[in-house]
DNA sequence: TATATTACTGACCGCGCAGTCATTTATTCA
DNA sequence: TGAATAAATGACTGCGCGGTCAGTAATATA
């Protein structure tokens, strides 16, 4: 990274900018790896400094983990926070555009690959993955529970219980996440996130509306096309 | 493991049971710790034998895993498709019924902690990979799709990609999986799969039907309470 | 009971990697 | 310019674990 702006020195001194170039380095070779299999030679090799330097701002491997987690993921809880307490129309609306908004920034970018690193490692490191589930799962739970919640109230959904409703809506779209960093690559007809996400909120809709009838609303990318009443034969 | 049938002898030929054995207890700790974490020393040592033995039956570590994957796991697909071609009935009794079949031959053993293995694993061994998901996730997928593709063509179900529409079903079931196996255990609200399941099912069944009017149909342990057209306040 | 066979043992080896530290090189300051 | 400081290096170490194999103890055979 960056060789040498100042002609033929070694190296250069770079204080500030280590430890954000070493955990974007530990987080491509964790999701890409795993934790267990990376090594830090290679986490160092690639910031483009030797594993010393890595251990002067990282005091263990399981420190880089908690720091990379940490510095990546905390941030977009807290926006899609924010989201919620500015929105201002239908709860279905709402939702579509947490669900579309986070696969723009987390789905599409690297820090996609966090969730699926998190399962697997969150049993071998309890401490990390209670981190994880307090300062993420659980905030973004109450997020879309709040939604629905809300949308209960208004009548737009049928009632139901908010908590395991919840829970259904957010897995399909966590597990598109996870299959997109594991099978994915020996999928033989490859899934197109958008399609996906639009038939889960369709059948979402649909699920969630009071008398079956889905409210269409434009904005998204995604077209609710329902085709009720149409080629039933029986 | 059967410690001495006849007296004081230090061992005993057991040549035919020492395979199962073996596969068994590394089933146990590759869910329990993970593919990497786990040392062959102690999954000879829970089967009862010496490292070496292993030796004897498995020449190599990834060998093991792969027998593991092998034998755990084939049968139960057989056993879904067996159910696809005896059945007669509505789709969505079908549905319903694989749907327990699975979490109940699956989820509440531990055949159930596979999933999670194959998908923190696959990237690292993508033989393996391949043969789950050649032999077992898109086996699962066609099992699926071919009931919902049955019940659209019987008007049961509204018209619909009945591929995207397989993957958003199946994908709170697994991770449902998922989650038992990683994030369950900092859950403070502990989910229960039944309620989990039925909560699902009953919005798939409001999702996918004609007309967003459910069919009613006894059997399963869930019921379908659909609370259309009641507390809408709008 | 003696001999042959083979399932099983456990001490051992070597490699690979997390983590260390004495040394070198860049920067700062007088 | 050179002395002081701090950043970065890379050779080194210890050890944990996958994998080996010469030896041992249980069975089969005669």
């Amino acid at each position: 990274m960056n060789p040498q702006l100042k002609q033929d020195r070694r190296w250069t001194r770079r204080k500030e900018a280590r430890p954000a170039e070493l955990m974007s380095a530990a987080l491509d070779l964790f999701v890409e790896r795993g934790f267990a299999a990376t090594r830090l030679d290679e986490v160092a090799a690639r910031a483009g400094v030797s594993k010393g330097t890595l251990y002067l701002y990282f005091s263990s491997k399981e420190e880089l983990f908690k720091a990379v987690i940490r510095s990546g993921i905390v941030p977009l809880i807290e926006r899609g926070e924010r989201l919620l307490d500015e929105h201002r129309g239908s709860a279905t609306e709402l939702l579509r555009e947490i669900v579309f908004n986070w696969w723009a920034s987390v789905g599409t970018t690297k820090l996609g690959g966090i969730p699926k690193l998190m399962f697997s490692e969150c049993r071998n490191f309890p401490e990390i993955g209670k981190f994880y589930y307090d300062e993420v799962i659980s905030r973004g739970h109450l997020l879309v529970q709040t939604v629905l919640e809300r949308g209960m109230k208004s009548g737009e959904f049928r009632q139901m219980d908010a908590n395991y409703a919840m829970r259904v809506i957010l897995a399909p779209l966590v597990f598109l996440l996870l299959w997109r960093h594991s099978f994915d690559f020996c999928d033989t007809k490859r899934v197109d996130p958008e399609k996906y996400l639009d038939q889960h909120l369709d059948m979402v809709v649909h699920g969630l509306g009071c008398g079956g009838r889905a409210e269409k609303k434009g904005g998204s990318p995604a077209k609710i096309i329902s085709i009720e009443k149409k080629g039933g034969n029986r």
